[in-house]
DNA sequence: CTGTTTCTGGACATGCTGTCTATGATCTCC
DNA sequence: GGAGATCATAGACAGCATGTCCAGAAACAG
């Protein structure tokens, strides 16, 4: 009965999964073919139907599994009304992303024509952009630039920063190192980071 | 002789560059075949052999071509020996992005597996790790973060705020009212922007 | 053991790919 | 305006991945 076909099929669902992934990472989305897929999973071709309706499904199911994890985990950390911005979603993110490394990788690289990268950028940066909203709301003062601007653009900083460090060679920085960095470029700006501020000589 | 060749393989390979980027962005990539292009180049399937190996090659030969006008423009803004981070060459990007806009809106929504994207990545982060470094050399300074890093995270910034502009409806924010919000992030950082430093109360 | 569900190999039509060849179109130069 | 070069074209071809289908094998619950 149900039972049955939830244990199987999740077995089968998973490997399937996992196969897409390393391969993807291997040789590229579109390089990669069902037979490949069903190949490195051990199911049959035929099989590979029946959970799933062509290779863009099974890249969907991917992207939103882990969008879904990385949403719960986010709720959790900006449950606390403390509007303020302390970078705890900032280092959930790359916590969740160490733990669930290839899957990132592939996401971020803009495998599979983009579309899960987008779907990330989307969520990650409506995220960034309540965060600035209530900020901007509970200091009752008037943002001097767009809001979803400033999300996007800290976004792209982020991304661009965790793929840097998904791919960086062992050791990698510490988690909380890196999001400390990222955390004081926000706050101090860029010009500071270089140890030079044009406007404090 | 090589005249001839010249004007009317320039043209063929015009009209298969601009078939190419309006078909992608219309369906996506992987949708587009060659077929499909062809007949909105107008012209047969197998001239298209003739002048490239396949997709991928006429794709590359675009985003190349974009890389190549870029760099010349950069080259120029960056030619005079002020180190100081003046914006232009942020400027520069806007323009010419401006000037190309269905090409690179291409590239940065990562169509054809990011490729292009990463290109792209490579080449505008690279100048902004010039940039970096100089600063840093003229003023005699110790940088307190990776210079890579920085450089990578400030072109996530740029590209992500660059596509969003492109996509942006009409009326479009001007070129320099984008580049000036950008340099002001980098400036002052991002708490500065919302209208609120908490460290400056 | 029985019945249900999933998995499987193999066969099939389809569509796109990349190559080739013989022919037609276009232009230069004389 | 004709000769010669270069490019464009249609059509045919094999190769390969796709997605669908079916009949039977395997795994499991009760």
């Amino acid at each position: 009965m149900t039972v049955v076909e939830d244990r199987r099929s999740r077995r089968t669902r998973g490997a399937l999964r996992d196969a897409l992934v390393s391969l993807v990472l291997e040789r590229g989305y579109a390089a990669v073919t069902v037979e490949d897929i069903v190949a490195a999973a051990d199911v049959g071709r035929a099989t590979f139907y029946t959970h799933f309706r062509d290779k863009e499904a099974l890249y969907d199911h991917v992207v939103s599994s882990v969008l879904e994890e990385l949403e719960e985990r986010l709720a959790e950390v900006l449950a606390p009304e403390d509007a303020g911005f302390t970078g705890q979603p900032v280092a959930e993110v790359f916590r969740h992303a160490s733990e669930r490394p290839d899957a990132y990788r592939m996401i971020l690289r803009g495998e599979g024509d983009g579309r899960g990268l987008r779907a990330f950028e989307d969520a990650w940066s409506a995220t960034a952009h309540e965060t600035f909203t209530a900020r901007v709301k509970a200091n009752a003062v008037r943002p001097r630039v767009d809001l979803q601007v400033l999300a996007r653009a800290w976004v792209g900083e982020q991304m661009a920063v965790l793929l840097w460090w998904l791919d960086a060679p062992e050791p990698r920085p510490a988690t909380d190192q890196v999001v400390e960095t990222l955390v004081e470029l926000s706050r101090r700006g860029r010009f500071w980071a270089t140890g030079f501020d044009p406007d404090s000589r």
